[in-house]
DNA sequence: CAATACTTGACTCAATCAGTCGGGATTCTA
DNA sequence: TAGAATCCCGACTGATTGAGTCAAGTATTG
C-alpha cells in the first residue's frame, strides 16, 4: 500500500509539465532543481514515462520534455499502474495484472471480497483524478497570484 | 499499494481462529496444513501476532494460539498496520506513522491532497471490517452446509 | 521421562529500491 | 561545421525487504 520515491518524482514531474503545458517543452534540470530531484534519477524516470507514452521528448540544445496527452487525458490511475504495477492489494482482485492465489475457490474467499472493496476504493480515487485536477488543486490551494513558474507542487 | 504474503497468510491464520474462536486453542500444524502456509513461516508470522496483542499461545502437548480479544474486537486496518506498516500510499498522509516529505508546504501539496483521499478510502474500508466481520462473510459466502473445519479461508 | 508444541534468534537467497555513472546520439547556434 | 546543450541507454552498486529455513531451547502433559 505504498507509493515509491520514483512514483512520488514521477508524479511531481508530470504535475510540473502539467502546470506549464503548451507547446514548448522543459528541461529535465529545471524540473530536477525546481523538485529537488536527483538529475540523474529523473532521466530515467522521465525516459520511462516517455517510452509509456504519457511524455514526449525533444533533443538537443533547446530540448526537454512536455506531456504527450492533454493533462485531462492522463489519470493518476494510468500513471500509477505503469510505474508501480497494480493498485490492488493482492493480485487476485486486480483487473489489470490478474493472478491467481493460492486458496481453493476465489469467489468463497473472504479475504479476497475484502480486498476487492479496498481495490475498489482506491481505483474510485484515482482514476478519477487527472493531472488537469492536480493542476486546478495546485492553484486552488495555492491562489492565484503566484508566479506559474514559482508553483510548490 | 501491497499487501505482502506474509500479510495474507497473517490474515488467513487470524481468520481461521475467528471461526473456530472458542476456550480452546488451534495447532500451528492444523493452520498450516489447512491453509497450505509453510509450518516454519506460520510459526515466525503467529510469533509476531502475539507479541502484538492479537492472539494469545499455550505450550506444550495440548497447546496451541487462540485469539486474544474478541474476534469483534480486532479490525483488520489494526492488523495491517502491525503487519505492514502505514496503510496511507506516502507517508505525509499517515495519522499513525506519519512521515514528513520533502515537499516545500504539506498543506499545499496537490499530490498529498489526492493521497489523502487515498489514505481515506482504504481506511473506511479497513477500519469497519473486523475478523468476526469476515466470518460472517465466509459464512455467507460459503452457506451454512459445511462442517466449521472444513470452511475454505 | 518422552513426546508434543510453542519460542527465539540467526541465517540464506532473491528481488526490489534508490540512485549513480559513462559514454553515445541529436539538435541548435555561432 | 564545431561545440555546447540536451536527451538516451545500459550497466552498475549498495542497502533494504520479502519469503522462507533451520537449530536448539523451553514448557506441558500423559
Amino acid at each position: 500500500m505504498k507509493l515509491s520515491q520514483r512514483g512520488e518524482y514521477a508524479l511531481r514531474a508530470l504535475l510540473v509539465m502539467g502546470m506549464n503545458h503548451g507547446p514548448g517543452v522543459i528541461r529535465i534540470k529545471d524540473i530536477a532543481q525546481q523538485q529537488n530531484i536527483p538529475r540523474r534519477f529523473l532521466e530515467q524516470i522521465l525516459n520511462d514515462l516517455k517510452s509509456a507514452g504519457f511524455v514526449q521528448s525533444k533533443r538537443g540544445v533547446a530540448g526537454g520534455y512536455r506531456l504527450q496527452r492533454g493533462p485531462d487525458q492522463i489519470s493518476l490511475a494510468d500513471i500509477i499502474r505503469h510505474l508501480e504495477g497494480p493498485l490492488a492489494p493482492v493480485g487476485c482482485v486486480s483487473v489489470n495484472y490478474y493472478q491467481r492465489c493460492s486458496c481453493p475457490d476465489e469467489d468463497k474467499c473472504a479475504i479476497r471480497s475484502v480486498m476487492q472493496e479496498v481495490r475498489d476504493a482506491i481505483v474510485g480515487v484515482l482514476e478519477g483524478v487527472t493531472v488537469a485536477h492536480m493542476c486546478d488543486r495546485v492553484r486552488d490551494l495555492q491562489g492565484p497570484l503566484v508566479n506559474p513558474l514559482d508553483y510548490v507542487i
